[in-house]
DNA sequence: TCAAAAGTGTTCTTATTACACCCATGG
DNA sequence: CCATGGGTGTAATAAGAACACTTTTGA
């Protein structure tokens, strides 16, 4: 086993992107370093992985640590290990994201959290590390896993309307989606539960408020149910699909 | 930094998943292991990343010791870190797929390649490590992965019949497709270049044979193409699908 | 009564599916 | 002349895209 000893020398971290979604913005959670490297420099919540702790475990917990919120969408994406990405030794990271409820987040008292601040998605523009290219990777990820699974309701409080529902699909996909054609497709999936109630305080007619149905929706998954969203097409761009039967 | 020196005592490898396409079956190149631990196992094939090396160099230097081969269509789909997955040490693994013609394959004299064999992906039952549940996570990603980007023909010799590229995607999607709603929908394409050329020496009327057209393909790309290879749907099975704009 | 957003149907076009026969070749 | 796989078209159905006006509420 001394062959490999000169193996076991490296760390690794996770690193999460933790989305959420806010006043028609998709926001991400950035930290503000109070230490070394790149002291001063917004980064995603990362740390390393202990040494009894599962990935996944420690994605969570970064989470947690940040936001105090557990039970949460959670989604792997992607290694970054190139050798030079961190200062202190060979790090690679895994990097996850994630899908909160933005007013269920607190800030908590964890040191680490003391200069959380949400930022716009399409407003960061430099990271620590190479923490960008991570962002980009899972928005990307984001946008093409929102396509197959009804995730986003994830970002919405539990009861919302369609428009907001509208807002937010177009935030992730970065287009404008038709009224009229989203609504026909949402609510033919038959998995939004309408809650009899409408929105109140708003100086126009106020929209009824949804659930997602969850219950439906694994019932449906179990059936082989194939939850598709597109991309919007603009209309100048033909474009070229392939479908064979 | 003497705070973190605890979290730089472990290891990380590479596994790499190589499909090839023969005889009509999906296969991977797998390596019966000739020491401690699995001894005598079936396992992908996968080593340590060297302190100096990246991610995607490693697994493409794998896969270079294995089989001679470079510049091959490779992907990282995954990576698995339970804390005991493997008995040296707290070890993670970074999982690849990569896509071969199987016929450019020559077994290197490489120690690691003398026990190596191509399985049919749906024989194989059990592997070392965790490497059955990599070789699942790799076999769904390319199943994905096919259906949008035009990365079978990696699987084909660089000249095919449409009968192979069929029989192909069969094999990836698990599925039978329509001979005639294929060939529609991939030479509507426009990313086949007919050789006009024929098979030779065959007991029937002699197939035309195509290449892929990647210069095209890159052009397309550049133009926002859009590659989109549908599962094939079986009658009985009532789709869901939601699709906004 | 006005502003603001909610809500709603139809038509057109495009893509998908289903399906069966003749063709060219080698043995 | 037969066995084998190659090659082809059309009609029916389903999904996607485009598009504009009426309704409800609070201020």
């Amino acid at each position: 086993m001394t062959e490999f000893d000169n193996f076991f020398k490296s760390a690794f971290t996770v690193d999460n992107v933790i989305f959420g979604f806010d006043e028609g913005d998709l926001k991400v959670l950035l930290i503000k370093r109070g230490e070394a490297p790149y002291m001063g420099q917004w980064a995603l919540p990362g740390y390393f992985v202990y040494p009894n702790e599962d990935l996944d475990t420690a994605a969570n917990r970064v989470l947690e640590e940040l936001t105090g919120l557990r039970h949460v969408y959670l989604e792997q994406v992607k290694t970054f290990g190139a050798v030079n990405r961190h200062p202190f030794g060979r790090v690679i990271t895994v990097a996850y994201f994630s899908l909160v409820k933005i007013n269920d987040y607190k800030l908590q008292p964890a040191s680490i959290a003391r200069k959380a601040q949400w930022h716009p998605v399409s407003e960061v523009k430099e990271l620590a590390f190479d923490h960008f290219e991570i962002l980009q990777s899972c928005f990307q990820r984001l946008k093409s896993s929102v396509r197959w699974r009804p995730i986003g309701f994830e970002l919405l409080p539990p009861h919302f309307t369609l428009t907001e529902l509208q807002h937010l699909y177009e935030a992730i996909l970065e287009t404008e989606l038709d009224k009229r054609n989203f609504r026909k497709k949402i609510l033919g999936m038959d998995l939004l539960l309408d809650l009899d109630q409408t929105q109140e305080g708003v100086a126009h007619r106020p929209a009824k408020l949804y659930r997602f149905d969850r219950e439906k929706y694994l019932r449906f998954q179990a059936e082989g149910f194939n939850f598709e969203l597109k991309e919007g097409q603009r209309k100048e761009v033909r474009k070229r699909r392939m479908e064979a039967v």
